[in-house]
RNA sequence: GGGGUCGUAGCUCAAUUGGUUAGAGUAUCGGACUGUCGAUCCGAGGGUUGCGGGUUCGAGCCCCGUCGACCCCGCCA
């Protein structure tokens, strides 16, 4: 006998009268006595089973049964009875009038209910994911996920991009992140590293030919955790040859679009915008801005000089900016609206903020009376303020001043809802720096990676001024998260150790580490360039969630913990001994992560 | 590495200024009920207040340390 003859996808209300075997979760049992109700749930829905006096014993049966017992059900499928229909329910107008049921098995009570709405915490989810992956929200995410890298699939094949799978035990190299190392047992005293991405191989790949490869592929990074990052996680990896940016842009662009409107059904106007690295820090304080809202960033250096107002004046005096924010209609913000913007100013590194409401006979402010009348003309048309707006101004280093204002910004966007659910705003961020000063280090790294070509017209600064070179670089930006970066990359092994000169790599390392790279790039390397997309934040954004987790199927938690295999863990003293590695503080052998509150 | 919020029953939370036996909903167990669908009603069991120390006549609450969760800065080419 079979399990189950069709599925909840398999039944509807026109096949009342159907016998069916279905078999799935028991989802709550509500018992009247004389009659059994319960919800049957498997992948594609919820139908309810009734159980009544025939045939005999079959009330009994259901009895039995407990939230997630899963079971095989035979029953007729019959319409319900005129007005006990539930319209909560994709199903709701038929029942299951159940003949058979069997426990397949049953089930210990749950840890937590699967009911909607229930809020779980982040951990107690996490280690029992195969029941909270029971639940709608979770379910549906985790489908949108597959349907997405389907789609995405789709899409590169039909342009004739070739899928080609790159290591996962590979070297670790200098620079970026850092790495998740893979002790080797063959070769003593080494080690593998797991993959940060694969930009190594798809550019070989194009040395070997491969015009157009993709691949959606995990990357490991060893770093600290955010909401939206993840110590391993999932890029769609694009490599082209014989391509300029537009070429790449244009790629991933219709990509991006084809899944914002197969999948979110969200038609944006193309081609997309291009915004300047420098603009978006000028105007907005971030290389990702998010501009489902605009409260630009506006200079009023200009009328700080001799305003009266020492902060600003010597800010102004010293090299610095006096830069603000105008946020329409907000004259009206209560005391402590004000106070929860300056506290995120204060967050934000800013030394603190200058408050003007704007009204019909000028800028209102409890420091007001410290500006000369005509520098808060001046201000108030610099920043274009009209009656009912509030201005928000910091002075300083203007690095830090655009920075700050940008974090500000971001608050009082997200905070007063002018970031609509369902808004898509997206848009690249083209013409980075090449490279940009470590103060730590006190030398140039590299702002992308070091494979990065610069603008032709900028290699000459190389020389005399490394920091104005600007690359061949594009983000592309989603509501204000990077969602894919690339760059045409250095094709010639001359350039390429120069710029591994400039981040302070010299020649021998740069041959001990990337030798096998330099060397590729002398035997015919083509001019290639390619991008990446953050594969999980894009589903988060289709899904309109901050947090990845929600779209990984077994998340781990800030510190890279997974509750649910406890991994980290320890290994035993013969895995160590194969090894030939031992723990530097043997006192803290075999310590593993634990849940604090057990 | 740093900052913030938090940790009380299986789960989600409450507990006035530090004051008697730490409560509620839900889950679990038992009972009733023929149209429920977050079923309802009656009853029962369930706690080392994350862990360790301190202050106090007395600590869930205050202090120190520690572990853990989440958010952020640094970091993430």
């Amino acid at each position: 006998m079979a399990y189950r003859d069709t599925t909840l996808q398999g039944i509807s209300p026109v096949d009342a009268g159907r016998k069916v075997r279905l078999a799935g979760w028991v989802a709550g049992v509500r018992d009247h006595g004389g009659m059994v109700f319960f919800n049957l749930r498997d992948r594609y829905g919820v139908v309810q089973v009734t159980a009544g006096s025939q045939p005999p014993g079959i009330m009994e049966a259901a009895r039995q049964l407990k939230p997630e017992y899963v079971v095989s059900v035979l029953g007729e499928i019959r319409p319900r009875p005129a007005g006990l229909a539930n319209p909560g329910m994709p199903l709701g107008s038929v029942e299951i009038a159940a003949e058979e049921i069997e426990i397949l098995n049953p089930s210990a009570p749950l840890p937590f209910v699967l009911a909607e709405g229930e809020e779980v915490s982040p951990a107690m989810r996490m280690k029992y994911r195969y029941l909270d992956m029971r639940r709608p929200a979770v379910r549906d995410a985790l489908l949108l996920r597959s349907k997405t890298a389907m789609e995405a699939r789709n899409f590169l094949a039909s342009k004739g991009f070739v899928e080609v799978e790159t290591p996962m035990l590979t070297r670790s190299t200098p620079e970026g992140a850092r790495d998740f190392l893979v002790p080797s047992r063959v070769h003593p005293n080494t080690c593998y590293a797991l993959p940060q991405s694969p930009q190594l191989f798809k550019q070989l790949l194009m040395i070997g030919g491969f015009d157009r490869y993709f691949q959606i592929v995990k990357c490991f990074r060893d770093e600290d955790q955010r909401a939206d990052r993840q110590p391993e996680f999932t890029q769609i990896d694009v490599e082209m040859s014989f391509v300029v940016a537009d070429d790449v842009m244009a790629v991933a662009e219709e990509l991006a679009l084809q899944l914002l409107s197969k999948i979110a059904g969200a038609t944006l106007p193309s081609p997309l915008m291009r915004m300047k690295f420098s603009d978006a820090m000028n105007m907005y304080g971030s290389d990702k801005p998010d501009l489902r809202f605009g409260l630009e960033i506006a200079d009023a250096t200009a009328c700080a000089a001799g305003c009266g107002f020492k902060a600003f004046a010597s800010a102004a005096a010293e090299g610095g900016v006096v830069r603000g924010l105008r946020v329409p209609g907000a004259a009206g913000w209560s005391r402590k609206q004000i106070s929860e913007v300056e506290d995120a100013a204060k967050k934000a590194g800013l030394p603190g903020l200058a408050v003007f409401k704007a009204e019909a006979s000028g800028l209102a402010s409890s420091i007001a009376k410290h500006f000369e009348r005509s520098s808060l003309e001046s201000i108030a048309r610099a920043l274009s303020a009209g009656p009912g707006d509030l201005l928000l101004l910091a002075a300083g280093r203007k690095k830090t001043v655009s920075k700050g204002l940008g974090e500000v910004r971001l608050k009082i966007g997200r905070d007063s809802g002018l970031a609509k659910p369902g808004d898509f705003k997206m848009f690249w961020i083209v013409d980075p720096p090449l490279l940009e000063y470590n103060e730590e280090e006190k030398r140039l790294d590299a702002v992308h990676h070091p494979f990065t070509m610069p603008r032709p017209e900028d290699v000459p600064l190389l020389d005399t001024n490394p920091e104005a070179v600007r690359a061949q670089a594009y983000d592309l930006v989603l509501n204000g998260h990077e969602v894919a970066g690339g760059s045409i990359r250095i094709h010639r092994q001359d350039l390429q150790e120069k710029v591994f000169g400039l981040i302070a790599i010299d020649k021998a390392t740069a041959r001990e580490k990337f030798g096998f790279l330099l060397e590729a790039l002398t035997f015919g390397a083509p001019p290639h360039g390619g991008i990446a997309f953050g594969f999980d934040r894009f589903v988060a954004m289709l899904l309109g969630t901050d947090n990845i987790t929600g779209v990984i199927a077994f998340p781990k938690t800030t510190r890279a913990f997974c509750p649910l295999t406890g991994a980290p863990g320890p290994v035993s003293d013969r895995q160590m001994e194969d090894l030939g590695i031992a723990w530097r503080d043997a006192s803290r052998k075999g310590e593993m992560p634990v849940d604090g509150n057990e």
